[in-house]
DNA sequence: GCCAACGTTGGC
DNA sequence: GCCAACGTTGGC
């Protein structure tokens, strides 16, 4: 099994939002990166773990257990004008991008971005490096076990 | 709002 | 294929 952080804008769609959602489950719409796109069409199967993070917030961090429900299907969004994803150059028979779907399995406490550069064992972790923009990086199974007992400790410390 | 860093575009 | 210009990301 592989495992993966993925980013979201909590006032787009936030833990929460997906926990409302019928089986807590949300397509992964939106991605307009090439590399980020190609890790949900060629890498991610069913049943990966998902770190969901928010990003572009007041507090920034991880804040959800997911997984990967359903294999990568052309995202929706590119073919509807009305979307601010809409896609000119994407067509029905040659979709550009890509979404697989997501099912949140439970919300944690609140693992801080400054929690994450704080520990030493995640100093190569792909999302910290330098001038990251990914919104989909692969997550090591060491940086995954690490990140697992991070949640299980109280914050601040 | 600022800005560093990175990705994409398009002229050549 | 190069690369300058531009757009976006995302923390601060």
């Amino acid at each position: 099994m592989t495992c993966w952080l993925m980013k979201s804008e909590p006032s787009e769609v936030s833990v929460d939002d997906v926990l409302g959602m019928p089986g807590q489950r949300v397509d992964w719409f939106g991605v307009r990166n090439y590399q980020a796109r190609n890790f949900m069409m060629r890498d991610m199967q069913l049943g990966d773990g998902v770190l969901f993070y928010h990003s572009s917030c007041a507090e920034p961090g991880i804040v959800g257990l997911a997984e990967v429900s359903r294999l990568a299907r052309p995202d929706p969004t590119q073919f509807d004008p009305q979307s601010p994803y809409y896609d000119p150059k994407a067509t029905q028979e040659h979709p550009r991008w890509f979404c697989v779907e997501v099912r949140m399995l439970s919300k944690t406490r609140l693992l801080s971005l400054n929690e994450l550069r704080a520990e030493p064992g995640l100093q190569g972790m792909r999302l910290l490096a330098r001038g990251n923009r990914l919104s989909i990086t692969p997550v090591t199974p060491e940086e995954w076990t690490l990140i697992q007992r991070m949640l299980k400790r109280a914050s601040g410390g």
